[in-house]
RNA sequence: GGGCCCGUAGCUCAGCGGUAGAGCACCUCCUUUGCAAGGAGGACGCCCUGGGUUCAAAUCCCAGCGGGUCCA
């Protein structure tokens, strides 16, 4: 870490006199003007000093300071950014929800892919992390939900030449630290109290040195310098041992938790009074909660010194607890009884906050992905509501949220909600019976219930061991709950090991080169010209390795093309064809021969009926948005020659009627007759339009082309702009999902089958692409062509 | 994305190779002035769908559809 050293001497702080020191407490290495200064101002080394004693010049509700923030740094040259769903996964597959402001431009900006929408940017990104879930309430300044306000610059070194999608230094290490000085300065911070620790970052394969900018004891905010990547020659040691090298692009990632700077403004004594103050007030008067004045200045008191305890060690937060109430000289009991139900008040505001970020933002609860993390927040928050008293509905509490965050789909909210509610109590009621049953046939037996049945209770059924005690006590059963029951779920759970040692075929396959993609060059063409690279043999047929082939494989619900591939001597039939790593696989019934020269037929009747089919499964997807609602997307799909089948996410079973209205609008989209186009446009040009329903489909892009393996697709321009804002993105300011598509008084249209739409003329708006049939895996530069701004960074799902 | 559980009468569920059962609800009658009343009788099933195994499948196997749940 200590190499990295010379990267944090500024020219900054040289000029503005700053010292560098080390914490006797904490010792980290930290930048202060106070040359009295010792500590490097985190707790424990130093206390909230902010609380009651507010750090700036005014106070600021959160919708204040995000202005604050973001017009702050327009006036400095940024370009404002409208935030990015929650649902991180939506745009990248490598995670879930959005953790920081960061995550909107990875990895394909970061990586110098495509350009960013701006540069440099400001931007205020709803974020959700699920990992603090049990301090939320507790601590007094933890959250699920957050926006991290962040101004972000993109660079690249000039030794690069234009091989990235941005070139030249924006902005870097004295600038952004300036800026942030500058903020503070803004609000009328006292600069001489600001300490910058260093604290290198780590991170997702990159690297970079790091500042932690403390005012008054708060954290309020991470200045990153990402300019490394992992590599095991790299000079650089990180604290994960890995070793990592200097990048082309380096990338400016900073960090200000809006609530934080709002609380910092306010100096209550825990940040769900500054960030909520409505919700918290109508909360308490709900369950119930009024204090002596006795009792609030008691709250108030021991809130200022729970402020620090330490996020690392929840085990010890009871034992904290009593030191804070020995501290104030009262008894342990006593205070866990006072304070119990406001920081439930508190976590249920900091939830509600989050199921109306996620709902919001159309993430639809399941038993996967998002969904199922949105299902246990809500199941959650249901538990706390009832746990201390509050009567209100949840999806009204749920709807305060929503409407302070401005979203405007908050009919469909409202409708999850209670649709989430219902069928957890059903859930519970029909746990309820279960265990009843099970209780009374244990009882009989005069048994106690044996550990297998809880598991399966719990693992199959959903329901709590503590559940089953508690009913099983009622009909006189025993229950042994061992310690370590959860474990043993997941022993259940961890059998599979995928054998991971490598056959000899894929080995062989390793060692070939992509096979070049004819088929996202021209759909029409049905014939091509290959050279065959391998055969290798199965048990029935043979795997034909091609150079460049226009067979489809299967992949997103589409069967594969099937044809024949020919020589002068010989023709073999191709019966499927499937992609491994970027290799295609033509499976064939006979060995046309390596090295041969081979012509391919593709089944044009076949391949015909499978776009249709496609282009079909989209224009349904198009009409259950418009009947359903925005957050309709498509989970999957299985394509056929005859027929095919689309799956939506939903949160309600789809009625008869629901299903005919759909089957009228896509109809309907059918008469119409529009032209299927296909085009390559920059990411966030093609975000900006269509919002992020073009990652929908679950389809991955190609992973060595960055390419999707679609071609069409049937958003008609025209029919998303006159259904409102298309991008999701901006659904805050969409319109209600609920609304149907009115029909123009025409008797209901024929029931024309999608198949027998006319062919439109599909035009292609980009330049034609060079081939290379070697193109590295692991590079990052993008594709050599006339159109280099990272066109091959536009991920057109729509398969 | 993976694991597991479940689709049988209107509802809740039992049955798990040999022609379909219980409780509640429903209908008829009797009894009874009650808090989920008591008695007698009765009606109600493509046992989710499609394949397979078998002399024989609600039951076993495979696939699909639907619902539930846990995990990442």
């Amino acid at each position: 870490m200590s190499e990295l050293e010379a990267e944090y001497r500024l020219e900054y702080f040289e000029e503005e006199g700053f010292h560098r020191k080390q914490c006797p407490v904490t010792d980290v290495y930290f930048w202060t003007r106070d040359p009295d200064r010792e500590t490097c101002g985190e707790p424990p080394a130093d206390d909230y000093s902010f609380i009651d004693n507010p750090g700036f010049d005014e106070e600021y509700t959160l919708e204040e300071m995000r202005e604050e923030f973001l017009s702050f740094f327009e006036e400095h040259g940024h370009e404002r950014i409208e935030p990015y769903p929650v649902a991180a996964n939506r745009w990248r597959d490598d995670v879930l929800l959005t953790q920081a402001s960061v995550y909107d431009f990875q990895p394909l900006v970061t990586s110098g892919q495509t350009p960013p929408p701006a540069n440099p940017l400001c931007i205020s990104q709803p974020c959700i992390r699920m990992q603090d879930i049990d301090n939320v309430g507790k601590t007094g300044r933890h959250t699920m939900a957050f926006e991290m306000m962040a101004h972000h610059a993109f660079n690249a070194r000039e030794e690069a030449g234009d091989q990235y999608a941005y070139s030249g230094e924006v902005y870097w290490k004295d600038e952004t630290v300036e800026l942030c000085d500058q903020f503070f300065e803004h609000m009328g911070a006292d600069l001489e109290e600001i300490t910058y620790i260093e604290d290198p970052w780590v991170g997702g394969g990159n690297a970079g040195p790091a500042f932690e900018v403390l005012y008054r004891g708060a954290e309020l905010a991470t200045l990153v310098f990402m300019s490394m990547e992992q590599d095991d020659e790299g000079e650089y040691e990180m604290k994960d041992g890995n070793r990592y090298s200097p990048m082309d692009t380096y990338i400016v990632d900073t960090g200000y938790g809006l609530e934080r700077w709002t609380w910092v403004s306010q100096g209550t004594p825990t940040v769900y009074e500054a960030v909520y103050p409505d919700m918290i007030e109508f909360l308490k008067e709900n369950a119930g909660i009024s204090l002596s004045e006795e009792e609030e200045e008691l709250v108030h008191r021991a809130a200022k010194l729970s402020g620090y305890l330490d996020i690392d060690e929840i085990d010890d937060l009871t034992a904290a607890r009593a030191e804070v109430a020995s501290e104030l000289d009262v008894d342990s009991d006593e205070l866990t009884e006072l304070l119990h139900p406001l920081e439930t008040i508190y976590a249920i505001a900091d939830h509600c906050r989050t199921l109306a970020y996620m709902f919001g933002d159309e993430i639809v609860p399941s038993n996967v992905g998002t969904g199922y993390l949105a299902r246990m927040v809500l199941r959650r928050t249901k538990r706390l509501v009832d746990d201390v008293g509050v009567d209100a509905p949840l999806d009204e509490l749920v709807d305060m949220q929503a409407k302070r965050l401005g979203y405007e789909n908050r009919d469909t909210i409202r409708d999850i909600v209670r649709t989430e509610e219902r069928k957890y109590r059903e859930t519970l009621e029909r746990g309820r019976r279960k265990v009843e049953a099970l209780a009374a046939e244990y009882a009989e037996k005069e048994e106690a219930i044996p550990v297998e049945e809880l598991i399966e209770l719990y693992d199959s059924h959903g329901i709590q061991p503590e559940m089953v005690e508690e009913i099983a006590a009622d009909a006189g059963a025993d229950v042994d709950v061992p310690d370590n029951f959860y474990s043993l779920v997941a022993e259940r759970h961890g059998g599979g090991d995928a054998s991971t040692a490598s056959t000899a075929r894929e080995e062989r396959l390793a060692d070939l080169p992509e096979t070049e993609k004819l088929y996202y060059d021209d759909q029409e063409r049905t014939e091509f010209e290959a050279v065959v690279l391998d055969v290798i043999e199965r048990e029935e047929g043979y795997d034909v390795v091609l150079d460049q082939t226009m067979f489809y494989p299967e992949g997103g619900g589409q069967p594969a093309d099937h044809g024949t591939l020919s020589t002068d001597d010989t023709t073999v039939q191709v019966t499927d064809v499937q992609i491994r790593d970027g290799v295609v696989l033509h499976r064939t019934d006979g060995n046309p021969g390596k090295g041969e020269f081979v012509r391919g037929q593709l089944d044009v009747e076949r391949r015909r009926r499978l776009m249709r089919h496609h282009t079909a499964t989209h224009i349904i997807g198009y009409a259950a948005r418009q009947v359903l609602g925005e957050h309709v997307r498509q989970a999957g799909a299985q394509k056929g020659t005859e027929r095919s089948r689309l799956d939506v996410r939903h949160y309600s079973r789809i009625t008869r009627e629901e299903v005919k209205q759909i089957e009228l609008v896509a109809n309907d989209l059918v008469m119409q007759n529009r032209a299927v186009k296909q085009n390559w446009p920059d990411r966030h040009e093609a975000e900006a339009e269509h919002g992020f329903d073009l990652y929908q489909a679950g389809s991955r892009r190609d992973r060595t082309s960055g390419r999707s393996p679609s071609t069409t697709t049937c958003r008609p321009a025209a029919g998303r702009t006159s259904a409102g804002p298309a991008t999701s993105a901006r659904s805050r300011s969409s319109r209600p999902s609920r609304s149907k598509t009115a029909l123009s008084g025409s008797s209901s249209p024929p029931a024309t089958p999608p198949s027998r739409r006319p062919s439109a003329p599909r035009t292609r708006s980009t330049t034609p692409r060079t081939c290379s049939t070697s193109r590295p895996r692991t590079s990052r530069r993008p594709p050599s062509g006339s159109s280099p701004s990272g066109r091959s960074a536009a991920r057109r799902s729509t398969g």
